[in-house]
DNA sequence: GCCGAATCCTTGATATTTGAAGTAATGGAC
DNA sequence: GTCCATTACTTCAAATATCAAGGATTCGGC
């Protein structure tokens, strides 16, 4: 088995495992809270941010487009979850902060997203899930930095 | 650091280190050869298949509904990658199959793919790989199969 | 052979995502 | 101050995805 084979199977598998979780987690969300995965990271990024996060910088850490952010906040915000206001020092930016109705619902979902992460990845010893944080934080970097193609 | 806060620390590095292996494949696809993803995953199944697939299978294989999957094949067929024809055994069904042009396409497609894949993860050595892929086999296993919310 | 349930797909309505193009505001050089 | 490149965001069309409902066919029992 070569090197590239050898990737290539890693990838596979990767995406393959990442997609199934993440529809498990997308149909449990829907199922319990009427919501999605998408709309749950964007507001856990508003959780951990209480001054608010601007609209590029939710695209950046949740890794989509402008326009997808622009979508989803609408939506969050017409659920009174959030709101959006033009930022004092920039009048071109927005800035999105949870309401008090967001915390709630927020809290409530990552509570029983907590548990359904933990029962998956309970599958792996403790060990093996550091080991693997470690080596996808490898990938990540090399991803990030522009490579060379030797 | 309890358990459930690792494997939600895993979660979150696996999904968007995927995330990022995702747009930047999907990109260089667009880039390259005016393709996707998702059509070079339905592709490379059918590329394993010389008998062809029935849209049940795809559907399965790459982790989508079956009406994307009718979609998927619908825009393949109009770029003539693909065949679809009625099961002789099985009227209802459809068979799905890669055309000459296809398997061209796929061709120079999987040469490309391999080689970022390949040049991707070499940022991890080869029995780090082989690590990671066993264990997300365990993970993998534990959503297929049900499980009981301890 | 016939019937009802299950299977295989497609359809149509929506939902989500992307990318490119457009608008408004900022900031640095002059 | 004024101009231009840059930045922040929105908009729109197209691509992709889901779900539920419907049509055709098969299959297992009778």
């Amino acid at each position: 088995m070569s090197a590239a084979q050898d990737a290539l199977r890693l990838w596979l598998r990767l995406f393959s495992t990442t997609t199934l979780v993440e529809r498990e987690l997308d149909r449990a969300l829907k199922r319990e809270f009427g919501s999605t995965l998408p709309r749950f990271d964007l507001l856990a990024q508003l959780e951990r941010a209480p001054e608010g996060l601007r609209m590029g910088e939710l695209s950046e850490r949740i890794l989509t487009t402008g326009g997808n952010v622009t979508w989803l906040v609408r939506a969050l915000e017409a659920d009174k979850l959030v709101t959006r206001r033009v930022s004092p020092t920039d009048k071109r930016a927005a800035v999105v902060r949870l309401t008090a109705a967001g915390k709630r619902h927020f809290a409530a979902m990552a509570r029983a997203h907590e548990r359904w992460i933990a029962d998956i990845f309970a599958a792996l010893p403790a060990a093996d899930r550091r080991a693997m944080h470690a080596r996808l934080g490898v990938v990540k970097d090399r991803i990030r930095s522009p490579r060379t193609t030797a």
